[in-house]
RNA sequence: GAGGGCGUAGCUCAGCUGGUAGAGCAGCGGCCUUUUAAGCCGUCGGUCGUGGGUUCGAUUCCCGCCGCCCUCACCA
């Protein structure tokens, strides 16, 4: 603890000798609790209903301009910022030299009434202030000004490593900051209540399974002690969530991490918010004018707007969005028609396009990986890519007019994926030849390849009803409704290198 | 995993072609009872990410390592 001690800075020293100072004073610096009556905001915005009225608030002081025997200083709490006079005089001479041991970042409550200043800013003049909580560790400095009308921020905490390790900061000094995480918050709520309102049931599923499915994935493995039995945690919900059709549910929903074993970017986290929808005799026609509504009903919620601006590109989420069959964009972006081409082939026109080709590949990678060149950048506003090859797809169901296809739809927004859906495969025969086939890729060096999964069949066996599923990635619609730049900006705590 | 960039005071940043560092804010001491990026005067604060190398001498040049950011690869 000494030792602690001779390694803090100057400032945190002196914070340290104001905390025994006010000890000393018979003041806990640390408080149990404290009874207000009111927000700033709302005294911010109903002024002429609070003048001269006393209220009590509490936050934290995020600026302090001393004059004397008066000082100045900035409060805020959850809802905004307010303006404060302290003065020696209402406070009493006592109280004031307790308060000059104040600090910016310390947290208080406050009693007072409301007044205007001459230079017109709402202001409480406090009678009481009370430490509720001493910062010894200093906040970043960040200063703001109005000039014709546009804020403007000095010396913004805007070191990214920081930000993210210590986003107890960042959301303390970056107003905006805590703006993104409140929309995140409502995206998510307008998600359920939408769904909700459609009487689908919301349930959970394991997060921690002995068989990883659902996806393509590299999994996290973990291991249980007392079965001594490996487990993975979740690269999706799919196969419990289609369990829960079988067993007579016509409608869930599962909001909830999953996690993937690979690289980390600016639209890929570890662990990041998925939600998966199955719903009981519907396709994957009703799953895309599905997602178009719910999209454009959080969109309204949120922003009051179809319209949206991403990183200086204009998005019109106004439905119907345009709806393109995978082989038709190819066509069109790159020139070649691609269906029904073998494997020689593909890799042919991928070298005409100058896209390297791996040995390894199929002919379904190959058309991923072109499409993924050509076709997804020019994805810009709202786009449904459906029908793709049905190896690309082990567990949706052949396109009910062509068996090299899959009912199958991806919308992208600005060159992105953000979700993807099919009419479910049902027929337990079929997942069964489709399973073996990922068992043949996996085993040839695939890490990414389908696992098998008995119980799922068996379950396919009793009987799936005709089901129409969905997945939506949370995080990336988040960034897409705030203008969010990286999947960082919208995770509270994105996966870092720990610290030393 | 590959390539590029960055890492200087608590925060935001200067520091040209090598001579052991500066500013503003914050802090501390003054003055100040309607300020608001408060102001004025004074002052404290840095093993210049880390470990080597070149050099009489390195924050500055070279190499390794650590961390972050960007691009690419893998993927949602």
């Amino acid at each position: 603890m000494s030792e602690e001690l001779l390694d803090l800075n100057e400032v945190m020293k002196i914070r340290r000798a104001k905390l025994l100072k006010l000890r000393e004073a018979n003041i806990e610096p640390f408080a149990y609790a404290y009874s207000r009556t009111n927000m700033t905001e709302e005294i911010r915005s109903d002024y002429a209903g609070y003048e001269g009225k006393t209220v009590s608030l509490a936050g934290r002081l995020m600026s302090l301009r001393p004059m004397g025997k008066v000082t100045f200083c900035d409060l805020m709490d959850a809802s905004g910022r307010i303006q404060l006079y302290v003065g020696q005089k209402q406070i009493g001479e006592q109280a004031y030299e307790v308060f000059k041991l104040f600090d910016i970042g310390d947290i208080v409550g406050i009693k007072g009434q409301v007044f205007k200043t001459h230079a017109g800013e709402i202001t409480v003049s406090a009678a009481e202030i009370t430490l509720l909580t001493k910062n010894l560790r200093p906040l970043p400095i960040v200063k703001q000004a109005e000039k014709d009308g546009e804020k403007i921020v000095y010396d913004a905490f805007a070191d990214t490593e920081q930000r993210y390790r210590q986003r107890y900061i960042d959301l303390n000094v970056n107003p905006q900051v805590r703006e993104v995480f409140i929309k995140r918050s409502r995206v998510i709520s307008a998600m359920r209540e939408y769904l909700d309102a459609r009487g689908y049931l919301e349930v959970e599923t394991p997060i921690l399974q002995p068989i990883y499915g659902g996806a393509a994935a590299r999994p996290f493995t973990t291991h249980h002690n007392a079965l001594d039995i490996t487990l993975y945690m979740r690269i999706a919900d799919e196969l419990y969530l289609k369990r829960l059709i079988a067993g007579g549910f016509e409608g869930v929903y599962e909001i909830s991490k999953d996690f993937r074993n690979e690289g980390i970017d600016r639209t890929h986290n570890p662990e990041f918010t998925m939600m998966e929808l199955y719903v009981a005799y519907q396709d994957y026609t009703f799953m895309m004018n599905l997602v178009e509504e719910m999209v454009c009903t959080i969109s309204e919620k949120l922003n009051g707007t179809l319209q949206l601006t991403y990183q200086g590109e204009k998005i019109d989420l106004t439905p119907p969005w345009r709806r393109l069959p995978m082989f038709e964009a190819l066509q069109q972006y790159s020139g070649i028609n691609l269906y029904g081409k073998e494997r020689e082939e593909l890799a042919a026109a991928a070298k005409q396009l100058h896209i390297p080709v791996e040995k390894s590949w199929s002919a379904g990678k190959i058309i991923d990986e072109i499409f993924k060149e050509k076709v997804e950048p020019n994805l810009i506003q709202p786009t449904f890519i459906c029908d793709y090859p049905v190896e690309l797809s082990p567990l949706a169901k052949r396109h009910r007019s062509d068996s090299r296809l899959v009912e199958r739809f991806e919308p992208f927004v600005v060159g992105r994926e953000i979700g993807n859906a099919f009419t479910e495969l049902n027929d337990p025969i079929d997942q069964r030849e489709r399973f073996e086939t990922q068992r043949a890729a996996f085993e040839a060096g695939d890490e990414e390849a389908h696992q098998l999964d008995d119980d799922f069949i068996r379950a396919l066996e009793v009987g799936m009803p005709p089901t129409a599923g969905l997945g939506m990635g949370v995080d990336r619609l988040v960034m897409l409704l705030t203008d969010s730049a990286s999947i960082r900006d919208v995770i509270f705590f994105p996966t870092m290198r720990p610290e030393q």
